[in-house]
DNA sequence: TGTTTTGTTCAAAAAAACTTGAACAAACTT
DNA sequence: AAGTTTGTTCAAGTTTTTTTGAACAAAACA
């Protein structure tokens, strides 16, 4: 019925209060999410669970962060997409909980097959438009001058698809020098 | 679109209409530049001088765009500062006149250079402070977990940076097999 | 089954980014 | 030097993106 069921002892875990490390850290990661095209809120969820040992909830981030529930079921979500977060699902509660990945390449690998790989698929399919459109034009100039433009474009096309399989392989060469686990 | 502006005579150069395979190439640089984190309106102008052989002045772009005086000068600025539009002065007449840059090695050296770099060497600073601010951490729990983010993120740092110059590197194995300028 | 807790959705509000154009400055022309 | 032409700046307007929160759905519980 009625009461809440007051926290008069906080359970368990992390604390109710950032750490004034952890309000620069998740704001570094806000920054990051800003020049990486991310929203902000992104950001700071990643930030906050970056900072963490323990997996957060869905209100604890909240709590914490002070940002709405919509943003924080969206950015879960998205991370989630990034694979720059995961989910134990309840462990003891039956609340879902969050931890962050921290291998760069996973994050790196994530970042870059939900964003740039598309974009490159995309661009397959605009140049293909582009050739189509070429056909039908009249004019003999411009005829040539597009021919060579698209020569262009193509190249650019096979030179980025075989950049993003390197950068992938390049970054992480030389983790698994760190420890990044706290020792039970 | 519509049948503006009747083309009396045309003094000499470039077309005052896109041609349809123009006005796609254009907006796949619109399209382009945005997924790159920059205002479409870059992404036009680029690509209206991508797609030309001669020099443009900047109100032919601006009738041809169709967009203001104020985004062109500034989209201008912004082109050039990334290296990916230089300007050729007054060729005969007096108004500066500007050519896009199709090196891929050049476009991605200058984005690079002007987005990225910036960010590493602002992450640089903030590492710094946050090892500062974790120097005044009194919970002893709390300052060794956050060293041992610090280090986490030091090691993303160096990672990172080795990273942009070898991208730096590869864009640029196999142009040179472009003849790109129109024959004269 | 009805109640409570947890998580998602989405329209509207707020914030951020982009564009415009008019005022200004600089350079050229006569 | 006065009058043009060319280019920049920036406040205000517009558009786009992000955040919020209340309504809804789904799962857990009793």
């Amino acid at each position: 019925m009625g009461t809440y069921s007051i926290p008069l002892k906080e359970k368990n875990s992390s604390q109710i209060e950032l750490s004034d490390w952890e309000l620069e850290v998740i704001d570094l990661f806000l920054n990051a999410a800003n020049s990486v095209g991310l929203p902000k809120s992104f950001g700071q969820i990643y930030g906050l669970l970056f900072c963490r040992d323990q997996a957060l909830t869905m209100d604890q981030i909240i709590k914490l962060l002070a940002i709405s529930k919509g943003s924080v079921s969206q950015g879960l979500r998205a991370l989630r997409q990034l694979g720059a977060v995961s989910s134990l699902y309840g462990r003891g509660d039956r609340k879902e909980q969050f931890v962050a990945e921290i291998r760069l390449r996973k994050l790196v690998g994530g970042f870059l097959k939900k964003q740039a790989d598309p974009h490159m698929e995309n661009g397959m399919f605009r140049l293909e438009n582009i050739r189509e459109i070429l056909g039908k034009e009249k004019d003999e100039d411009s005829l040539e001058r597009g021919q060579r433009r698209e020569k262009i474009l193509s190249s650019w096309h096979r030179q980025l698809s075989r950049l993003l399989p390197l950068v992938k392989i390049i970054v992480g060469q030389g983790e698994n020098l760190i420890q990044n686990n706290k020792p039970e």
